[in-house]
Parts: structure tokens; sequence; C-alpha cells
RNA sequence: GGCGACGUGGCCGAGCGGUCAGGCAGAGGCCUGCAAAGCCUUGUACAGCGGUUCAAAUCCGCUCGUCGCCUCCA
């Protein structure tokens, strides 16, 4: 079985072949540093990481860089984005993207995305942006006028094959008046000439100013991935104008293809609605943090596929919870089991061999169509179906059944999708082993009450345990716990 | 105006020509001291209208509707 993607380039499902046998060199546009990030981008970096998981767990050696423009970044009224936050908080420009920058590392690690290999930062890269622009100029394809050069689109035939526009097309759907010096309306900036007053600038051959938004992608990736690498990722509404614009001037410089695969992650919408910092009707991760644990928003945003769009609702989180719980329920069950010392000893049977391989096989299978999570999902929920069958069976699962079960969800669950719990959920203020023990404790006291028929102390026992956050459920072979977080 | 997605059972959400998606909610049952959890059973959905085909949610056309992009966005 062999692993498919979408590639937006051609449209279509292809066969996924690196261009070096065993590595894969993956790009993705990382955020602009200016603002605390949204569901949105958890939704977009969220999709990349089980991209990356996905590869690496198949056995390829992934490299894996995403960007952080911290420069360049240009709203509509000509201001850029890191100056409007250095104006907006008072402090240094350099200190906004700081701060924005942990900010988005800390809502990336509590939402258990893998780190990127290389994350380098566009204002620490102006020499090879500069280079980048003086090569496109000797070439033909850019040209410099007060200061600031631009792309000459016209320059390269290509230019709109990735957003599949026609640049004739575009003259007549233009929203923002043509900048005078510029030779087409079309043509887009790779170096800007800065104001006295602009904060951010640096000297270049044509005098101070500072790199557009696009080639600092073109510079980066080209510098940490190759002329051409594999996977270029990213959010569907960059692939105009900024993923053309990279294309385009990636292309126009090497002479090479630049990416082999564009993957781009669908929207999040709220009530119908894109998300979105302009609009101003977002949910930051760290809000939506506080109230669903990082698991659960993986299972909901995992729920449809990356490439899709997806609309965000409480009621949806709401059933992902419900579901992701049931999903992980045999966990408790199976962790507390293995710490018995009188566990069978023995092989692994047939059927849980049969159980464990079937799921290996479908949720690879799954996983290699274009990482349709939402089947690898419901995978996993037959598979917890299996496994709470055999649980609750006649014959107790040995040791080395359990151990395998177990393992399987680790790999499945907890290494490649990433929902798995932490051992013990929520807040750790005392140990695992010392928790372990009061619980067990309490629920011997408890067995003997109900041996007893003092089934007002059993309810007791379990009713404060409840307001505890520690819930008892009765089976077969004895009483285990979840912790709720 | 241009380009492009999409409309699936109460809700979410897969599906890419023929045989089970899955989750949540609901109903009935088993188990349980009672619960909880789990398991079993239960839902004949594909916007509308035509067409192609032995066969269409799936392909084609038209209509209606929603959304995205068209140089701020992830």
């Amino acid at each position: 079985m062999s692993l498919t993607v979408y590639n937006t380039l051609t449209r279509q499902k292809e066969i996924f072949q690196p261009i070096e046998p065993g590595r894969v060199f993956m790009y993705c546009c990382g955020p602009t540093v200016y603002d605390h990030s949204h569901i949105g981008h958890g939704k977009l970096y969220v999709g990349m990481d089980i991209v990356v998981r996905w590869l690496r767990f198949s056995g390829y050696n992934v490299r894996y860089v995403m960007n952080i423009t911290d420069v360049g970044h240009i709203l509509d009224t000509g201001e850029d984005r890191i100056l409007k936050g250095a104006r907006r908080e008072r402090i240094e420009p350099m200190e906004v993207v700081e701060r924005y920058m942990r900010s988005f590392l800390d809502d990336m690690d509590a939402l258990k995305n893998t780190r990127p290999n290389i994350m380098p930062r566009a204002a620490a890269h102006v020499p090879e942006q500069i280079e980048a622009i003086q090569k496109l100029i000797e070439k033909g394809h850019a040209y410099e006028v007060n200061g600031s050069v631009y792309f000459d689109v016209y320059s390269y035939p290509e230019y709109g094959k990735l957003s599949r526009r026609k640049l004739d097309e575009l003259e007549e759907g233009k929203r923002v008046e043509v900048r005078t010096e510029k030779r087409h309306a079309e043509d887009f900036a790779l170096w800007k000439a800065a104001e006295p007053e602009h904060i951010l600038q640096w000297a270049s051959p044509w005098g101070q100013g500072y790199p557009g938004w696009h080639i600092e992608c073109t510079a980066m990736s080209t510098k940490y991935l190759g002329e051409t690498f594999d996977i270029h990722g990213g959010g569907l509404e960059n692939i105009f104008p900024h993923n053309e614009c990279e294309l385009a001037q990636s292309e126009a410089l090497t002479g090479k293809p630049f990416a082999n695969y564009w993957l781009h992650a669908g929207s999040l919408t709220l009530d119908g609605v894109k998300m979105s910092k302009s609009l101003g009707n977002s949910i930051t991760i760290k809000q939506a943090l506080l109230n669903n644990s990082p698991e659960v928003l993986r299972h909901y945003i995992l729920s449809s596929s990356y490439n899709g769009p997806m609309d965000y609702s409480p009621a949806g989180v709401e059933s992902a919870q419900k579901g992701w719980e049931r999903l992980v329920s045999p966990l408790a069950s199976i962790r507390q089991q293995l710490r018995r010392t009188d566990l069978p000893q023995g092989e692994i049977s047939a059927v849980v061999q049969t159980c464990i391989d079937t799921a290996l096989s479908d949720f690879s299978a799954a996983m290699d169509d274009d990482f349709n999570t939402p089947i690898a999902l419901s995978v996993l929920f037959e598979y917890t179906r299996q496994v709470n069958i055999l649980l609750n069976g006649e014959t107790l699962l040995n040791q080395a059944e359990l151990t395998a079960i177990l393992d399987l969800y680790q790999r499945l669950a907890g290494d490649v999708l990433g929902i798995l719990p932490e051992e013990h959920g929520g807040t750790q203020t005392t140990s695992v082993e010392l928790t372990d023990g009061l619980v067990q404790l309490l629920i011997e006291m408890r067995a003997n009450a109900r041996k007893n028929k003092d089934y007002a102390s059993s309810d007791r026992i379990r009713n404060r345990l409840q307001e505890l956050g520690v819930l008892l459920e009765d089976g077969k072979d004895g009483t285990i716990y979840k912790l709720s977080a």
C-alpha cells in the first residue's frame, strides 16, 4: 500500500514519491507573529502535524521546516503587521515578535504538535532574500523602481498555474488600487523602500528597505530544503496570492520545479463564517484549551478531513468529547490490569492478534489515502469495540495480550494521531503511585462493604470519589477507576 | 464579474459507479445491589429536475442554495 496525496497543483490524488528514497523535505507556511493564534491556525497546524507524523510512522526521515514571519507582511493600509502590533502594545517590534512567537509555540506544544526541525525567521534571513532578489533582477524577472523591487509576473508564463488564474482575468477583478510605479498591476513586491520613520529596515543594493512577504518563503525553503523539495503545505487561503507568488519567483529563480506536492488545509468556520483575525470572530487556542483537553480538540479536528472545511461549534466539541471518552475508555482498565501481579502469562491468542493486525492494516490504509483521519478514527472505534468485548469476555487477557493491545493504542492513537491521554489526566499535584495506592485502598474498602451488602457505605465512597473527579466502574474482574480532568 | 469548492439520516461527518463508514443524540434489551461503563439490537440519508448506465450519493447537464479565493488572513 502506498501513500496517495491530493496535490493542489494537479488537482488530483497522486502516489507520493519522494525525491530521495526514505527522506521527505517538507515546508509549511508558518504564522505572522503579531497576535495570539486562533483555532483556525490550530486546525491547519494539527493537519500538517498529522502529515509529518504519518510520514515518520511510515518510516520516512522527514525534515519539517516552518517559517516565522516577523517582518514584511503588509496590511491593506500599507502598514506592517508587526509594527501595528508594536504600536498597539507600545513595545518594540521585536518584542511583539518574541511575545507572539512564544505564544504560538506554547499553543503548538499544548496541542501536541511536533515541533518543526527548523523554524527560520524572515528577519534573520534578509541577506538570503536580497540575494534571491538580485538574481531575479539579473534574470529579467524583476525590476527596481524608486528603491523598491517588483516581480514581473508577465516574465513567468506559468504564473497562475497553482491557483488556476489567468492574468488577464486578474486584472478585471483587482480590488486594490494600482501602484503606478509597477509595470503591471499584478506585479508584486520583492523589496520595499522604507520611509525614514519605518522602524524595520535594512540596507540593500536599492537603498534602505524591507523584504516583501513572499520572498522569505523562497529564500528560506531553498536554503533549508533545496531548490526542489517534496511537500509544501499551508492554508487554503494562501493559495493566492502567497503560494502562487512563491512558486513563480522560486521557479523563475532556479529554473527548476519548486515543490512537487502542494497540500492545503481547509479553513475553519465559526457558525458558517470563516474565522479570521480580520473579521474579529476568532476563538484563540488558549481559550479553547480552557474548556477542552488538547486530545479532545485534536480528535474534533481530526474527525473531518484536513483539506476540507470545518465548522467549529460548542455542540461539535461536546460530541467529540463524548466520542473521545469512549475511544480511549479501555485504556484505564488495561493500565490498571497491567499493574496486577497475578496476571496470567502466555502467548498472544489468535483472536487478539487478528484484532490488532486488522486495526493496524485498516488504519494504515486510511492514512495512506490522503491522510483520511475520519476513517482512521472509525477504525479505532471498531478496535475499541473489539477490545471492550475481549476485556469483558470470559477469559482473562494475559500480560502479553494486554501489552500488545495497549501498544497499538500507543502507536496509532498516540504516536500518529496524538489523542492518547496521559497516564493520569488533569493536573498532577501528586504522584501517580500515591494516587493509585489510595484509590486502590478505597476500592478495596468499598468491595468489602458491598460484600456485606452495606450499600450506604459503598455508595458513599463512590460518590465522594466522584466529587473528587475519580470515577469508579464495576466490571467483571473488579473495579477500575478513571480520573476526570 | 472571474476562478473554485460544496449541499449526505435529528446533529457532525466519510464516501469518488454495484456489497457496513464512523461518532453524537434517540429507542429497546443484556449486565449491575443500584449506578456508571461496556456489549447487542434499532435509523433504508444523499438539495431539486433531467440524462448516461444492467446499476448513480458517486458520472453528465440544468436549477436552487451555501461557502471560499480574486494582492490583509492560516
